[in-house]
DNA sequence: TGGAGTTGATGACGTACGAAAATCTCGACG
DNA sequence: CGTCGAGATTTTCGTACGTCATCAACTCCA
């Protein structure tokens, strides 16, 4: 075991709630703030946890279409099509992937004619050999952060 | 009109940090304690702030593998799948969409023996007919939030 | 009139610091 | 060869202090 129970227990904690004191933490693991400080500090140094966000909710700001783009690219012109992807503002997620294609990316936008607008700027790249979009009817589980397992002793 | 943009403000704030005070956010906008205090109670009202979640550094914790898996699946069962997938602890997000595949979702597994195994078991049932897997090789970006425009005068 | 700010009171919060407890290290001894 | 224990190191804890969040009552002003 990497990390300690403890480690674990705390960012499911925080999965629960990211905004949670020190105190209730400490409470709920019964354990003294100073450990919970201490052990949150080190969780942040090690990278285990990069940040906090809070989870916004797209579809109510009036970004209602999800699609999901998948590109075939020319070999060697992958590291630019990726960084452009990246600095499209709107791009929730940019893979590099096996498999029929070479790029998935998953993008928001605030209607049909945004995306489309988008999407055919994107390909106007001489790069990119073939696109398949995929609309994104139903969410049923987005950007979920799964909780770590305790193995008791 | 001089608080129009408030509340977007406020959420790109927090996007920077997820656990900032109000009393520091307050400053950085440059209203009240009391302003910050009402309008984030009423975003999170509103469900435009859904939550606080750290984010985890999946990699580090031994998730080494990312996959993204398209199916094609019998109509009526749609439902039926979805849910099940979402009852998978590791994934991420769920999608029902349009175009070659009825569902693309996404993964993570501790290694390609995890990965096979967790598909193997999803792949036995008869209502999916098609099923296509993409081993992501690098995430260029991954579940990010993007900062919500702020229209000045 | 309603959104924003101010003030003040109260209890909760984060962090620094030193003490206490637990754990590890490694040579000496039976 | 096994184990014992003093000293070193790491981990945990309680306390104290300055800051913070929250609430209520009241003011300001467009």
């Amino acid at each position: 075991m990497t990390y300690e129970n403890l480690d674990a227990k705390l960012v499911n904690a925080l999965l629960g709630d990211g905004r949670a004191s020190l105190r209730s933490l400490a409470e709920e693991l019964d354990v003294s703030v100073t450990t919970v400080s201490n052990h949150l500090s080190d969780l942040e140094e090690e990278g285990v946890i990069q940040g906090y966000t809070p989870r916004v909710d797209y579809d109510s700001l009036g970004y209602d279409v999800t699609a999901v783009i998948q590109l075939k690219v020319e070999g060697n012109a992958l590291p630019d099509i990726t960084d452009s992807l990246k600095e499209h503002r709107q791009m929730i997620s940019v893979y590099e992937v096996t498999g029929d294609y070479d790029v998935i990316a998953v993008g928001k936008f605030k209607d049909t004619d945004g995306m489309n607008n988008q999407i055919k700027t994107l390909l106007t790249d001489p790069d990119i050999k073939e696109s398949n979009t995929s609309v994104v009817l139903n969410a049923v589980t987005e950007n979920e952060q799964f909780e770590l397992l305790i193995d008791d002793d």
